[in-house]
DNA sequence: CGTCTTTGACCTGCGC
DNA sequence: GCGCAGGTCAAAGACG
């Protein structure tokens, strides 16, 4: 995680931008530690040697100077006041660079220890996942061994069904998750439809793993959560850095325009799928329904959109997870995804809960977003002078991506301290705060303007969107879900 | 010839 | 059970 920018980053040591970040650092370190004139004059680390022997030079040559060319009194004056001036310019220059490298140093250190608390998070995941499998697994040996000794009528041959089941996994998939008994169908034959179905969806959701329930799965959820982006433009589809093959096109009830359905072809087997529809009302209006999450490397263009997607399916379930009924709240979500209420609106009640981001009615919305326009990144969105324009709509990325930032920066910093499963309420005001937003715009603003940094972060991004490294490529490797994961603990 | 789009048919879920 | 709407499939055609 990159708290400060509110992007997800994940530098994982194998991953070579890793290694450009510890380049970094050491290229920092070497500024602050060593020097070849440290040797040469032994002068004391951590002070900017080079800076000092550079003083020492100075001094040295004065007194050269003054032992060999007498030119008269006023020259020497001159000359000694020319190079205090000098000296201190340089100190001046030592200082700021010190400041500059304790930030960094600081910056870093964050960085690390939030990478740890990651790589920390996960593993509980992980363990925590795999601990309710076997506990799955044992949960079906009993069961069997129960009904084997029931036919052989051991332990009276009356015990309830119902008692199998008090386990708090299976109350929970009872209460929440009608199709609980799908999960023993390996012991229990179910029909001949419901076998098919079940078929049917895996094959399609997850063809590596034909015994996974789809009903219950991570993935059939965040194949169903959408995000929905409605925008201005003239072309029949939006240019968002993926490949995408129409595989269809049905004319909606109530739309005169058709919907044409894609589906992404960076990768054999990917599930992302999107519906590009025009706006009855306004057909300059299309919207853009994206659903899934890719399991391949992705673009630069196409991973701000693709983060988006991700993050509000990953909200979505951390929604649903973390409230006491197992329903969302819609505040909660939109607000977390774009506290401005005009440009994102969350449908829970529709057989697929979509994320909606409407950036067609108030593109002034975008400035509320944007901290502090005169320290443009690369990684905010342009003024909104030049927003939606043209057919391709080149911003949308940059303005996903200033989305995802705001996303992150609530889930990243402030999910796990301020929602709860008694906390029904929009984000506090205080994670808006203005001085926040100053110091981490400043931060954002100092760590963007190292040049390795949109690599680093490009990379970042993409192993955490699961591209990088098909290992990944699960909810876990997901920093927003390891935050709901942590809600709930 | 391979890839992509088009388009009608088919499947599924849901409401009545 | 039936009809409707959404979603998907797959054959045929277009295109480079």
């Amino acid at each position: 995680m990159f708290p400060a920018l509110g992007f997800p980053v994940n530098l994982s040591p194998s991953d070579p931008n890793h290694r450009t970040v510890l380049a970094e650092v050491d290229f920092l370190s070497a500024r602050n530690n060593s020097s070849p004139h440290t040797n040469d004059h032994g002068t004391p680390p951590k002070s900017y040697p080079h800076v000092n022997t550079g003083l020492q030079l100075l001094t040295a040559n004065a007194g050269s100077d003054q032992s060999t060319v007498d030119d008269g009194a006023s020259s020497d004056a001159e000359d000694k006041r020319a190079k205090m001036t000098e000296l201190a310019r340089l100190k001046e220059d030592l200082r700021n660079m010190n400041a500059e490298n304790q930030k960094l140093k600081e910056m870093l250190s964050h960085v690390s220890s939030n990478y740890a608390n990651l790589q920390m998070h996960l593993a509980a995941v992980l363990q925590q996942q795999q601990n309710q499998r076997t506990e799955s697994t044992e949960q079906e040996v009993v069961q069997g061994k129960l009904a084997e000794e029931r036919k052989h009528g051991v332990g009276g041959g009356t015990v309830p069904r119902q008692f199998l089941s008090l386990v708090p996994s299976e109350i929970d998939d009872q209460v929440s998750n009608s199709s609980s008994g799908e999960r023993t169908r390996s012991t229990t034959p179910p029909s001949n439809k419901n076998d098919k179905d079940n078929k049917e969806t895996d094959d399609k959701l997850n063809p590596s793993n034909p015994t996974t329930d789809p009903s219950t799965s991570p993935e059939a959820a965040m194949r169903k959560a959408r995000v929905s982006v409605r925008a201005r433009s003239e072309a029949p589809m939006i240019s968002d850095g993926c490949q995408w093959r129409k595989y269809g096109q049905k004319m909606a009830k109530g739309n005169p325009c058709p919907r044409a359905y894609y589906r992404c072809t960076m990768a054999v087997g990917c599930p992302v799928r999107k519906q590009v529809q025009r706006c009855a009302e306004d057909r300059t209006i299309l919207t853009t329904t994206y659903e899934g999450t890719h399991n391949h490397p992705l673009p630069p263009a196409a991973m701000a959109m693709a983060s988006t997607t991700v993050a509000a399916t990953s909200m979505l379930l951390s929604g649903s997870m973390s409230s006491a009924d197992g329903k969302m709240n819609p505040n909660l979500l939109t607000g977390a995804i774009l506290p401005c209420s005009n440009m994102a609106t969350l449908s829970a009640s529709a057989p697929f809960p979509t994320v909606t981001l409407d950036l067609t009615h108030n593109p002034n919305a975008l400035q509320q977003y944007q901290l502090r326009p005169q320290t443009q990144t690369p990684f905010l969105p342009s003024p909104p002078q030049n927003f939606m324009s043209g057919p391709t709509t080149p911003q949308l990325p940059k303005l996903i991506a200033q989305v995802l930032y705001n996303q992150s920066k609530f889930s990243g910093l402030q999910l796990s301290q301020d929602v709860g499963p008694n906390n029904s309420q929009a984000p506090t005001p205080s994670l808006l705060q203005p001085s926040q937003q100053v110091s981490l715009t400043d931060t954002v603003s100092a760590i963007t303007a190292d040049p390795n940094f949109p690599a680093a972060l490009t990379a970042a991004i993409s192993s955490i969107i699961g591209g990088a490294n098909p290992n990944n490529n699960n909810n876990s490797s997901n920093p927003n879900v390891i935050n709901s994961a942590t809600i709930n603990q």
